[in-house]
DNA sequence: TTCTAGTTTATAATAATTCTAAAAAAAGTA
DNA sequence: TACTTTTTTTAGAATTATTATAAACTAGAA
């Protein structure tokens, strides 16, 4: 269980000051050992309820860009409506169902390693994820 | 090769009037046989060059969702700044260059076949999309 | 030719995100 | 502690992408 003392060390320890808003993005987000999908929209709903004074907007973007540069956070591009942010740093693939717009995580271990047999010129691969889209059966 | 009059009878057989902007938006997008990606200020820049008189924004984006909702284009969501259109709507893969931005097609048959040993109750795979992500070697 | 539904258009509206500049807070220093 | 510097937060403005609106136009049918 991670507790506001460790929110600091984390903070500082990736060079960003451990302000009041960032503690409490930080408890919001990473408090529960669970992950999970967000959007800012939702995020920032969350915040809202949660907590007694308000963070501005402003500060939700700063902090979560931050925190995806410093690689808390990830952002997931599904569809072109929706950006998604992820708690799960992991390297995992996703189940997406278009019609719920539910995000559900796909680990790495349920999925066969994938072969692909074509590179391009001068580039090599950096990254393999793949989106499974569902719907009813 | 496709002309003018294949494109009328396209558009008339999926419900759509064959109006001059409509035939003149195809005429960009199908009429050489290689497929290719654009963003929605990518083609209205290119049908600003080509094309004599001008075509309302408003009618390119209602054109492309017409297009894309009858198939004859797919969106592609890589990341949350670009939102991109393929013309090749049949079912395959990308590569693509964070750095460059630029995305290239992988066939179906350069993947070998993918093996996911989950599934969500009460939901069935409607499509598996891979995203190779790339980088200079 | 006339009529009608579908389409295009300019513009306004909306939504998501970034920018800005001033105020506030954190960290460093004496 | 008090002062200084740097970073961060904030409200609101600006920007950008997209969608909505309502009037003018057009394709196709009668």
């Amino acid at each position: 269980m991670n507790s506001k003392g460790n929110f600091v060390k984390k903070l500082r320890n990736s060079g960003l000051r451990p302000t009041k808003q960032r503690i409490k993005i930080c408890e919001v987000l990473f408090k529960n050992e669970k992950t999970f999908h967000f959007t800012i929209n939702e995020l920032s709903k969350i915040i809202a309820e949660k907590i007694e004074e308000k963070i501005s907007l402003a500060t939700i973007y700063n902090t979560v860009h931050a925190f995806k540069k410093k690689g808390y956070l990830k952002e997931i591009s599904i569809n072109t409506d929706k950006s998604y942010f992820d708690t799960n740093t992991s390297h995992h693939h996703h189940f997406f169902d278009n019609l719920t717009k539910e995000l559900t995580d796909l680990s790495n271990e349920d999925v066969e390693k994938i072969q692909i047999n074509k590179s391009l010129p001068g580039k090599k691969i950096s990254s393999v994820e793949i989106l499974v889209k569902v719907e009813n059966e």
